[in-house]
DNA sequence: TATTGTTATACTCTATAACTATA
DNA sequence: TATAGTTATAGAGTATAACAATA
């Protein structure tokens, strides 16, 4: 075999592996926080900047309707704010809050807690592979966000 | 800088970059289908073997009486099924069924051919980091099922 | 007419508290 | 008395369908 790329079945293995991660994000998340889609929300708010409501949802995978009715809650909570949109008037921006920043500092610093217990019990390969693949995923989850309800969701 | 292990910050960036995972999951989930906590499920029974409620309950960061109802649903789908302990009465030890491991199936080719498509788009390099990253990630998710509740959560 | 977002409604999923059965 | 699991209840989160406003 002398083929440059992978094979398809590593994409299955990749998706097998994908699979177990979310009990990992769950048991990171402390207890009483925000829900998983909260928290990524507010991180992409953070991230990428303001975002059209329905880029949002498009990116976290959930309907428009679902990403109104969370929007409105993180600003209940006062962890983010609508704002208009000065050429198209239908559009709603959605702003993080300084509150909104501070609160995901705090789950971050909570789950970078509980991974380094984590990690201290895995051989040092492991944190080197998996710093090292962080700005792939990153990659792939943007790539992911950005219009792909046309050609992934079934 | 000659040290030879991560400083803490890698961890706060770990933990920053896991945060935008969720997203991506969610959008490579067909979207009729089960959540994201019943599919982890499911692929934990599948990896795992057969597993006590509570353990399950503990690996996927959610409460017991969570869990009884998650387990009562899969049965009901026929996907899993409960079966009695022998040493210890009070356990109960949690069964995918062969339709629980077709299912699997299915939802990884789904995940598997909407990856393909999203993995196209990026440098190979990518894939291959991802791909050597990812051992590393499934003992990451394995070590936070394992008495995890006992250090990690708050 | 098409797009952006909201409202209405019903259902799934989850947590807390109280309970039963077994050890 | 402690542990494994269930039941009861309430609330959060989500989807589909129907709607309003703007382009």
């Amino acid at each position: 075999m002398t083929e440059t790329s992978p094979a398809p079945t590593d994409h299955h293995a990749i998706a097998a592996g994908l699979e177990g991660l979310i009990g990992l994000l769950r048991v990171l998340s402390p207890s009483g926080g925000p829900s998983l889609t909260t928290a990524s929300t507010l991180h992409r708010l953070d991230t990428a900047g303001p975002s059209r409501l329905s880029d949002l949802a498009a990116g976290e995978g959930v309907t428009q309707p679902a990403m109104t009715q969370l929007v409105s809650r993180l600003e209940r909570q006062g962890l983010a704010e609508r704002r208009g949109h000065q050429q198209d008037r239908r559009v709603v921006m959605v702003h993080i809050t300084e509150a909104g920043t501070r609160l995901l500092g705090q789950r971050r610093a909570h789950r970078a807690a509980a991974l380094t217990r984590l990690l201290a019990s895995l051989p040092a390969e492991d944190e080197l592979s998996i710093a090292a693949a962080l700005p792939a995923l990153v990659r792939l989850a943007a790539m992911a966000s950005s219009g792909s309800e046309r050609w992934v969701r079934s």
